[in-house]
DNA sequence: TTGCTTATTTATCGAATGACAAATTAAATT
DNA sequence: AATTTAATTTGTCATTCGATAAATAAGCAA
């Protein structure tokens, strides 16, 4: 250690970081009452939820505009997981087992209400950040989807056609939907989320390999 | 002609005709506007758009909630069209191909930015009539889809499972999630709507044929 | 024209909204 | 304990909201 007395040595840190604990308790109930109730709802019905009163908010985000924003930065960037990626590289399996891992992890993340509801909101609200998720699931999963297809097939490397992502794109969003019919609709579904998974990717896999077989007239 | 002076002879119905006309003009520029504020927008915002003020709009609904109802009316009931659904039980015609015909005109149908928008809309409000057309497209289109899969694949007529149904919602939920990126979340693509929906298709029949000859373990 | 009916606007109400300033309480520091 | 600092509440503002009532304008009948 470089400092003697660590434990004692910042006590205004140890300060801040409750404060900032704070913060971080209001951020995710924020996040739960702004997903059930929409961005259009009051801060003072979100004191209540805090058991606050309206203005105390105002000390800890300069607007509600603001704390919107940080309710979008926990939920869009803090929970992506950078660890997700790599698990789709890896040749020494099956390409269907990689994405049927993948896709059991992917939506044990993303397959809560909260999540669901606030991609749903923002997206209506045509946010920035939303339109950069989805070039993040494009470039990070659906594109390297199809660069390992081709591997696996043992074709010839070549960047991926646009109607190719398209393809992807449709089964990603039909796991996608599967997870708003669950939550968002609460469509009572008996069916297990691995096997509607599974089902979706052997469809998948069955289908891509007939398209990227073909000639292409793109 | 049954009666003299048609011209004249009802100008008190062409009076009410009018004035109803006026009330569906209302209700559409209402779904515009909606679809693109949101239904928490002011009616004061709608009245703008109407090149009228704010109150008139009570002369022809009781409430805005009253209003919003008449919305959901024109978008989710007027626009189902019942021809959709002898289209996929026509015989004579290979399953895919009715598929094809029947996933290019609905899409016609429901993929505008008005549709689109007022469906998600609605569905974060948890309002009882977007669940009721989950229904309707699961009795409707989705299984008798399995039923007309069953005979086109020579298997014995039983009811449709759970996760089969499943297993067609997730390609029509893919299908309907390419509409959403197309125009809520504009993000541009080049691939037109008959290719995503036949390539679609081609993967479903694939996983359908062998799901369906699978031992079930539900 | 004169009346009568319908369509539309003006004016306004009470409640709810985001935000701010000042007063108060609680906690930490000396 | 005294003092300083941070956390929280009270009080209030200007706006905006859905909704109503009364006044005006417009259309139509006689």
């Amino acid at each position: 250690m470089t400092h003697l007395d660590t434990a004692r040595t910042e006590p205004t840190k140890r300060k801040r970081l409750s404060s900032e604990a704070r913060r971080q308790d209001f951020i995710n109930q924020a996040i739960e009452f702004f997903a059930e109730e929409g961005f259009e709802s009051s801060t003072r019905g979100l004191a209540k939820k805090l058991g606050v009163t309206q203005p105390l908010l105002y000390r800890y985000f300069p607007s509600k505009k603001d704390l919107i924003s940080e309710v979008y930065d926990a939920v869009y960037v803090k929970r992506w997981q950078p660890e997700w990626e790599p698990l789709l590289r890896d040749r020494s399996r099956p390409l269907a087992d990689r994405l049927n891992t993948f896709y059991n992890i992917y939506t044990d993340a993303i397959f809560n209400r909260q999540w669901m509801r606030i991609f749903l909101f923002s997206g209506l609200k045509g946010v920035d950040i939303n339109r950069r998720y989805m070039q993040l699931v494009r470039q990070r999963i659906l594109e390297p989807i199809l660069i390992e297809a081709r591997v696996e097939f043992g074709l010839p490397d070549v960047p991926p056609k646009d109607c190719e992502v398209e393809f992807v794109w449709v089964m990603h969003g039909g796991i996608f939907y599967y997870g708003v019919r669950n939550l968002i609709y609460e469509s009572a579904i008996s069916t297990d989320k691995e096997r509607v998974i599974s089902d979706s990717i052997t469809a998948f896999m069955a289908g891509l390999k007939i398209k990227l077989n073909q000639p292409d007239q793109t």
